[in-house]
DNA sequence: GACCTGCTGCGGAGTG
């Protein structure tokens, strides 16, 4: 390779490379050089990563003294990024680009798979440039020289941080920043942002509450990609059924599809749905073996790598796979993405819509495959949302004690603090804006003697006050601390590998504990046999031919955004003044028309509510469309609402589209709802409390607010801690500090997430004020109904096992299939 | 005319 001649501008060195000079690269690199911190918002593939790589190599090169000796060395640039893996491939990257500018800077990476080796070469001498995850960033705030560390810092780069803003992580990050500035009061702070709906709320957070918001920039990529939207619709309805979220029907269609490309992601939208889809296609289609792969967070990295490469090496036709390939590693866009299901955001949908189309400026294209019928209508509803360009917010956490009382013990086993200008310092994070001289004094007294009830313990008082500063002086104390750092709580996870040795990935303790020797799963697309379990680790072998049990994980529930719900409550209204507008809806009307014969098709204006009776008891089904989160909060408030009228009790059941509260007594809803106001907004988080659910609530949200705050150690790694016992002692220490102190910020937190994550409840309040200005019609029906049906059946799921519950629908169908 | 659920991400250091 040619040396270059020294690229001192960045207009040289994109010369040199032979490329394009993108207007929102430029616009970031004037912006970076002239000092100003800012955001650069911008698709992934633009070459975001240059927009601010380059001019951060320029400002190194200008800054090189003459003589080379007197070189400034040390720590420079932080770029932090989510992803280990990310990490690695920006480093390649980086380093290439340093090299061709004939600059000897070193690079560094930092993060939990670094060798002992390469941390010991950089406790003796840091690199110029080091990238970064948050959990890493807070190890180095833990080592007893790091203001030495971070004095001679400049940049700090903060990449795909829509990602972490939302999170606990991004807070993390926002602590990380407000040191880092306080070290450094001129320190230029960037981010790097897919777009997100709260851009603005997003650059804030990045600088801080000291930041100089109004001399920054938001730098925004121009090119608009046109996504196209493309349904498969059956050709018969019927061929959809009304309750169910595999898909698996369409598996001819999709099949079609990926013939006609060259690679094909499919995103499910859960772990065991890949499995299940992998297996069908193999079943149905035995050629795909060898070319199809499947990709999801509990395999192993490995297995994992593998995919990632081979899809780029386009070895592989098919990719099945879950959200762990929606972000990082940069592989070359593939040319079908299909999406499985509903994405359940607007913003998600586009992101994987991003991964198709090869050509700059052809348009990307993204099928959706609906799971059940009433998806159809979100098939609409996405491609409308998509066109008008909707994007969701990430909204930031705000007063996460766990979070903050972990970063005052990292830095009290680091160089320790002197408490009033730590308490000015975090001030100037976003999330800690509003942090009051009670709030930080309890955290003080939590981090030095445990909190109130527990200052008889030992175990709890890691932290000393020493001369006016702040410090851990017991190594036990900060080797403990040291593991248990970071925001991320899982639970118990067991190795899965064969008796050869070759490691499959991973599988949660509960499925695996209920397990013995023969019993057979399907895993990585593979069916497995049982062979035994030891310390960590479960051994299987092949079970070539036989049926299993599929795995399943205890993962996150996704409800569906507000923004899609309000389209779908908008395409539902119109669906039957305007039938044909659409071809999903075209299609969709014979089940349109039933609904409306059975009960109705509530309008925008409307709020719909069943009542029936089965041989279960009396139903009552409220459609308020407003995602499975809100519905479950709804129902706990109209359960209790209604057992204050009469004593009674409900099960409930919900989905994204409505909620159920069976009874075994009846309920008129037209009579109480002329008495009581059963959606007000008044009292409403006084009847949450009140409710029994809203405790036990609580109590499972305290797990990982006492793991993050350092209450409850999770074990040495590779020491195996049973999920059950943590969420025992969980439970014990949520149980004491509710009962003896009033005022634990961290139960508090406990019971402020469940409302704003569990329960959403800006949303649901926002919800319950539309709901106010409705019509609420009350419609008795003799049959389930479209709408109704699903969510009787998600019930029934829980309750009982599969062959059972084919039964139990075999039956109601035949029960309520006679002509109307 | 009606089947299968539940995303992602991280992580010591000092001593012999």
């Amino acid at each position: 390779m040619a040396k270059s001649p020294g690229h001192s501008t960045v207009e040289q060195w994109f010369k040199y490379k032979n490329w394009k000079w993108a207007a929102f690269q430029k616009e970031a690199a004037a912006a970076y050089l002239s000092g100003k911190s800012g955001l650069v918002n911008a698709p992934t593939g633009s070459g975001k990563t240059y927009s601010l790589w380059l001019p951060i190599l320029i400002r190194y090169i200008n800054s090189l003294p003459d003589k080379p000796t007197k070189q400034k060395t040390g720590l420079q640039i932080i770029w932090i990024t989510p992803l280990r893996a990310l990490s690695k491939d920006l480093f390649r990257n980086m380093e290439m680009a340093a090299l061709e500018m004939n600059l000897k800077l070193r690079i560094g990476v930092r993060s939990g798979d670094t060798s002992v080796k390469e941390r010991a070469s950089q406790k003796r001498q840091m690199p110029e440039a080091l990238l970064i995850t948050p959990e890493s960033l807070h190890i180095l705030f833990a080592q007893k020289n790091s203001s030495e560390i971070f004095k001679n810092l400049h940049t700090v780069v903060v990449d795909e941080w829509h990602e972490l803003m939302g999170s606990k992580r991004g807070t993390q990050t926002e602590l990380s920043l407000a040191r880092l500035r306080s070290i450094n009061p001129s320190l230029q702070t960037w981010g790097i942002s897919a777009t997100i709906g709260n851009l603005d709320e997003a650059r804030k957070v990045l600088l801080g509450m000291k930041g100089n918001v109004e001399d920054s920039v938001i730098v925004k990529a121009k090119s608009q990609k046109k996504i196209i939207v493309e349904s498969i619709i059956p050709d018969r309805v019927e061929s959809l059924p009304w309750s169910g979220y595999m898909g698996t029907r369409l598996v001819d269609d999709v099949v079609n599809i990926v013939r006609k490309g060259k690679t094909t992601l499919l995103f499910t939208n859960t772990r065991s749905q890949t499995e299940i889809w992998y297996r069908i296609i193999i079943d149905k289609y035995p050629e795909f073996a060898g070319i199809m792969a499947l990709h999801h967070a509990s395999l192993d990295r490995e297995l994992r790598d593998w995919v990632e490469e081979s899809l780029h090496n386009e070895k592989l036709k098919l990719v099945i796979c879950t959200a762990s390939l929606d972000l990082g590693v940069d592989f070359r866009p593939v040319e079908t993405v299909i999406q499985v299901g509903s994405p359940k955001s607007i913003s998600r949908f586009v992101q994987r819509a991003g991964r198709s189309g090869h050509q700059p400026g052809a348009p990307s294209k993204i099928y959706f495959c609906p799971t059940n019928a009433l998806e159809l209508i979100e098939a609409v509803s996405l491609r409308e949302g998509v066109e008008k360009n909707i994007l969701e917010d990430r909204p930031p956490v705000i007063q996460a004690f766990d979070v903050l009382a972990q970063w005052m013990i990292t830095l009290a086993v680091g160089e320790g603090f002197e408490e009033k200008q730590l308490f000015e310092e975090v001030r100037d994070a976003y999330g800690y804006q509003f942090i009051n001289r009670d709030e930080w004094e309890w955290l003080l007294g939590y981090i030095t003697t445990g909190s109130p009830s527990l200052t008889v313990y030992d175990e709890y008082k890691k932290v000393e006050r020493i001369e006016g500063r702040y410090k851990v002086t017991s190594r036990r104390v900060a080797h403990r601390h040291m593991l248990s750092m970071g925001t991320i709580v899982s639970d118990t996870a067991l190795k899965v590998k064969f008796q050869h040795g070759k490691y499959l990935g991973s599988v949660e303790e509960s499925f695996v504990t209920r397990m013995k020797e023969g019993d057979v799963f399907v895993f990585a697309g593979m069916t497995v046999e049982f062979v035994r379990i030891h310390e960590m680790t479960v051994t299987v072998k092949k079970a070539e031919g036989k049926k299993g049990a599929l795995v399943r994980w205890a993962g996150g529930r996704m409800p569906l955004s507000s923004q899609l719900s309000a389209f779908i409550r908008e395409r539902l209204s119109d669906a039957i003044d305007n039938p044909l507008k659409e071809k999903e809806l075209a299609r969709l009307q014979p089940l349109l028309l039933l609904q409306q014969q059975r009960s109705m098709i509530p309008d925008q204006h409307e709020l719909l509510i069943e009542q029936t009776e089965t041989r279960e008891g009396h139903h009552i089904f409220i459609f308020p469309f407003e995602g499975r989160l809100v519905h479950e909060g709804m129902s706990i408030i109209l359960a209790y609402r209604l057992s204050k009228i009469k004593p009674i009790t409900f099960s409930v059941a919900m989905n994204d589209y409505g909620f159920e509260l069976l009874s075994d007594q009846y309920v008129d809803m037209e009579t109480v709802m002329k008495e009581v106001d059963l959606f007000s907004t008044l009292h409403l988080v006084d009847d949450i409390y009140q409710s029994v659910n809203a405790t036990e609530m609580a109590k499972r949200k305290f797990r990982e607010i006492s793991a993050i705050a350092g209450l409850m150690f999770q074990g040495y790694p590779g020491k195996f801690v049973k999920t059950k016992h943590l969420q025992a002692s969980s439970s014990l220490l949520f149980k004491v500090m509710s009962k003896y102190e009033d005022n634990n910020l961290l139960v508090k937190q406990a019971y402020q997430e469940v409302l704003t994550y569990q329960l959403e409840e800006v949303r649901m309040r926002e919800a319950l004020a539309r709901i106010e200005t409705q019509k609420i019609i009350v419609k008795k029906t003799n049959k389930p109904t479209p709408l109704s049906f699903p969510i009787m059946v998600d019930r029934l799921r829980e309750q009982l096992t599969s062959e059972k519950l084919e039964d139990r629908i075999q039956k109601m169908i035949k029960q309520y299939s006679d002509a109307d």
